[in-house]
DNA sequence: GATTCCACTGCCAGGCCGGGCAGAATCTAA
DNA sequence: TTAGATTCTGCCCGGCCTGGCAGTGGAATC
């Protein structure tokens, strides 16, 4: 059973040129052409494509804001980027609006059909360029704990519990503690952090990570 | 120039196999082949390569502690991660001890190739299912805002001062404010996410991702 | 013109919080 | 066995914070 994918591409040569392209595979089936993604999303639950090529620089509503319509609405179909811009900024909002492949232009046509079947089978077509920048925001949000406040096993617990918005008493209730415990560890938590308060201290934890990851 | 590549591998069959590969190529230049992270570490500023190919499952010290040391001591090297593992966890140690790439194996002899002048040309190699990896944990780890509170601007400035730890009277003389304000801006705050103090305000909008990025 | 939303200022009461101080039990490493 | 780290409990005080209540003025919408 072919790929069932849909083409959204304002550039009629490009769109014209990947239709034939995947017209020649007997993989692919291509469903739909459309020039806009107002043009796509009206028809998105008739045709229900397994993967949908998107395009960014779209008239009219972009291809990222189309791609975080179309996950909402139909979220087992996969959608690849197309697209010239390869900036911080696209990329992030490609991803968190669902995508799950990105591909620079220009694309060729074997990595065309490769990406689809790869996005099909549950993986990421990926630019080797684009992973790099992915990696990078990866890096830049996700900065692993670099100073050691060296915070005990039951610091990190009650530093926890802070997080969650607990104050002394329902921390020390749900450690069986006194609450002047749960004070001297808070403390001794504040020392550690360089921190005045309970608000300082839940930034600090969260912004720089120092809770081991759920 | 070739490039210049270490290889650092338990198993002396993929070992040579990789080694013979890369030899067999006018465009690289191996200058190291290691069976433990350990006897790698130890020529590492000697070496100084280009590339590193890293097995992470090796004997004593594992692939990704080796790869945070070479970052470290040699950041320009590009290390190439080279696993039979591609679980969430291994993945993104490896990207946070600073690997470029990410390639499962087996590995074929052309991808081997590619991917190490991608890594030079300062792109990522990375096998298509670890690049869905990558982007499950992004999506994971930076969820958008999902709800919209509906905060004013002047209700995120105050939220953003207090993620970094200020309080009313601090807040109030960062933005020019009568204490008073402050604390009726806290207040709409805390009644529009459902809170009753500041840490858990906090803790909320870190978590929730509610101020823009900066 | 009325309504609504936002930004802004103000007071009060009661409770929560942070810092200083004191003491004790357990465990581990020197 | 002594020293140190960790965990635990306790009190006091001053100050900060939260929630309730009251009111002004500007801007946009209707």
């Amino acid at each position: 059973m072919p790929i069932t994918v849909a083409i959204v591409e304002d550039n009629p040569n490009l769109r014209l040129g990947a239709s034939y392209i995947l017209r020649a595979s007997p993989d692919c089936k291509v469903v739909g052409e459309y020039e806009s993604a107002e043009d796509f999303l009206d028809e998105l639950e008739a045709v229900n494509p397994d993967v949908v090529l998107m395009d960014i620089g779209l008239p009219g509503m972009s291809g990222i804001a189309a791609t975080a319509q179309i996950k909402n609405r139909s979220p087992r179909a996969q959608v690849i980027m197309l697209s010239v811009f390869d900036d911080d900024e696209n990329v992030f909002q490609a991803i968190c609006a669902g995508a799950c492949g990105y591909i620079t232009k220009p694309v060729m046509p074997e990595q065309l059909l490769e990406a689809i079947e790869q996005a099909h089978q549950g993986a990421s077509p990926m630019s080797p360029n684009i992973a790099r920048k992915v990696l990078e925001l990866f890096k830049k949000h996700m900065p692993p704990p670099q100073v050691d406040y060296n915070l005990s096993e039951r610091e990190l617990e009650v530093l926890d519990l802070l997080t969650q918005g607990a104050d002394h008493k329902q921390i020390a209730e749900k450690l069986f503690l006194s609450p002047f415990t749960v004070r001297a560890h808070l403390r001794k938590i504040y020392d550690k952090l360089h921190v005045h308060s309970k608000s300082q201290a839940v930034a600090k934890a969260l912004k720089e990570r120092l809770l081991p990851r759920k």
